[in-house]
RNA sequence: UGGCCCAUGGUGUAACUGGCAACACGUCUGAUUUUGGUUCAGAAGAGUCUAGGUUCGAUCCCUAGUGGGCCAACCA
């Protein structure tokens, strides 16, 4: 069988099989810098990484890209290694771009002998000023000729603290015309006074992007460098500074780029993240209006429907914007198939049954999940005095409505079929009791054949008001009105954040769900996917609205 | 005025070394259903950005154009 949906990324590597690579050496990397939680882009990086560590029994590192003390802090180590744990996967080592610190050094030594890198002393608007454009070729540096040995000297200075912060810089020397603006002789080391995470006070000049990643890949022994597509023009120096420093071409891993997951409606930088919740718009990074992992956790998405989205969303190169409704639908796929059912109202109103006995309580049995009779039933008490969905009667019924309404009947989940006779209204005119008649034959499961008597075209759930305890649910709409982030400009940062984006609402449920637990899962009868909340318990009731059931209910 | 990348139904991806476009989401029917859910059956919807070229034949190869993206941080 023709095997298909197999990406371009995999086809290089099958190509690169085909042509005699050994699969044996094959090697991936998930490469984070620890400045920020990881969102929902980064899950199509891991997803990949991981995958094809799986297809091909090939070892996967963590590597963290931890080169710029000043933006990096320690606390992102633990939530990254938390997110990818979470996610389900185990990677082979957990390596540092600080440990190689030392080595990237003797390279830079050896880039210096062979007369390809220089200490440049003009600051940093000079350098770029010199840079040109794309179109005009840019102008050498005055420094560009200094002597191999008075490089090395400032260089070994520079390691040893002898000079401020800016005051020098190590550039590669390449070329100053170039069209490729990378390559008009980048800086390759800075002078950073500032406290790393892990190599604390020992250095005080750190290598850059690009000075780091390919001879990180190298050592780890990476055969298929996977990065996004805004690194593509990188790929020339990825290259060149390997050809350069080592002996012989051989054993050379190379980068391959890929499109990066973009989501409708989502803020995914961490920059703009870290301006929300400094603006107070988002409570912090795992606030579920995000696209954090630690916040679609929160919101209720599964490992599995978030692996199953990157999946059904694909790998190329064209920078496009997925929906928001495929994730929508792996979500749904995944509760459907493992969430219990509960019966929980979301906008209450009271219904009395007038011809039903007062204070009894029958026992009703519902099924957990009708997706597995195995787990069978549970128990609620069926009385005269339920709550129901407001939205679930008429007074007016429009055309298409087929729920309760005077004179009208419906069944209750489980139990009776009623019949809607008069409400009550308060002064406003607003409904407080829906008052019906129930018929003691239809009763759920019973053999009598009554459903054509009483010819029911819905079902609704309800709660008796006895058994019903008051919680809140947070209710999540998307964050932005606009999809397009950037077309704005910062000033108009607030304008296209949605009011409405969190709605808490004061709900009624089951006395059951009071012993669920944080992260536990349901499916709230007819209305959707709910988690309860981070701080679950017995007094902070709180559920978090994960998904809603599709509704091809059109009022 | 430079270089590189991309261009397929509404959306995201497919189509092996060229053989008249497939899958998923979404949409719409119908059946089943004690969730207007699920499941099942089916439908509509693109002639592959444009113009040339090569070829018996092009989504695929070539050229030009158009549109979009990336690159000029002591960020990654």
């Amino acid at each position: 069988m023709k095997e298909k949906g197999k990406n371009f990324i995999e086809a290089i590597i099958e190509r690169d099989i085909a042509e005699g690579f050994p699969v044996e050496d094959l090697r991936f990397r998930f490469p984070p810098e620890p400045n920020g939680h990881l969102h929902i882009g980064h899950i199509k990086a891991i997803v990949l990484n991981f995958s094809l560590g799986k297809k091909y029994k090939a070892p996967v590192n963590l590597r963290f890209d931890d080169t710029n003390p000043t933006k990096e802090d320690a606390r992102y180590l633990d939530e990254i290694k938390k997110d990818i744990k979470w996610l389900g996967y185990n990677w082979d080592k957990e390596c540092y771009a600080s440990d190689y610190f030392e080595q990237l050094y003797q390279w830079a030594h050896l880039l210096i002998d062979k007369g390809l890198a220089y200490v440049d002393s003009q600051n940093s608007d000079q350098i770029a000023f010199q840079k040109g454009s794309p179109s005009k070729p840019g102008i050498e540096s005055k420094d560009r000729n200094r002597s191999i040995e008075e490089n090395k000297r400032l260089f070994t200075q520079m390691r040893e603290g002898r000079f401020r912060a800016g005051t020098y810089v190590l550039r590669a020397r390449l070329s100053m015309e170039s069209p490729n603006m990378l390559l008009r002789d980048p800086i390759i080391y800075r002078i950073i006074y500032s406290d790393h995470p892990k190599t604390k006070d020992r250095w005080c000049i750190y290598p850059m992007y690009d000075w780091t990643h390919g001879q990180s890949d190298y050592i780890e022994g990476i055969s298929h460098s996977l990065c996004s597509l805004e690194f593509m023009p990188h790929r020339a120096l990825y290259t060149i500074f390997l050809t350069a420093i080592l002996p012989q071409k051989r054993d050379i891993p190379f980068q391959r780029e890929f499109s990066r997951l973009n989501v409708a409606y989502s803020v995914t930088s961490k920059r703009e993240i870290k301006k929300l919740i400094s603006l107070g718009i988002v409570d912090g990074w795992d606030d579920p209006r995000l696209h954090t992992i630690c916040a679609l956790r929160r919101k209720g998405y599964t490992p599995d429907s978030l692996k199953r989205f990157v999946e059904l969303a694909g790998v190329s190169k064209r920078r496009k914007v997925i929906g928001l409704e495929l994730l929508e639908y792996c979500i749904r796929e995944d509760l459907n198939r493992c969430a219990q059912r509960v019966m929980a109202v979301i906008r209450p109103v009271k219904l009395r049954i007038v011809n039903y006995l007062q204070n009894k309580k029958e026992p009703i049995l519902i099924e957990k999940n009708p997706q597995n009779p195995n787990d069978g039933k549970q128990k609620v008490n069926f009385s005269d005095t339920l709550y129901i969905e407001r939205t679930d009667f008429q007074e007016n019924p429009t055309a298409n409505f087929y729920r309760l309404s005077i004179g009208r009947q419906v069944r209750l989940k489980g139990a009776y079929i009623i019949k809607a006779e008069s409400v009550i209204k308060d002064r406003d005119g607003r409904i407080i009791e829906i008052r019906c008649i129930y018929y003691p034959d239809s009763k759920s499961g019973m053999a009598t054949d009554t459903s054509s008597t009483y010819k029911v075209k819905a079902t609704i759930h309800w709660l008796s008001v006895d058994d019903a305890v008051d919680a809140k649910v947070q209710i999540f709409d998307r964050l932005l009105l606009e999809d397009d982030l950037e077309k704005l400009k910062e000033t108009d940062f607030k304008k296209l954040i949605n009011p409405d984006s969190k709605k808490v609402l004061p709900i009624k449920i089951e006395k059951s769900l009071t012993s669920a637990v944080e992260g536990e899962q349901f499916q709230f009868l007819r209305m959707g996917y709910f988690t309860a909340d981070k701080g679950f318990s017995p007094r902070n009731l709180v559920f978090n609205k994960t998904a809603t059931l599709r509704d091809s209910y059109k009022p």
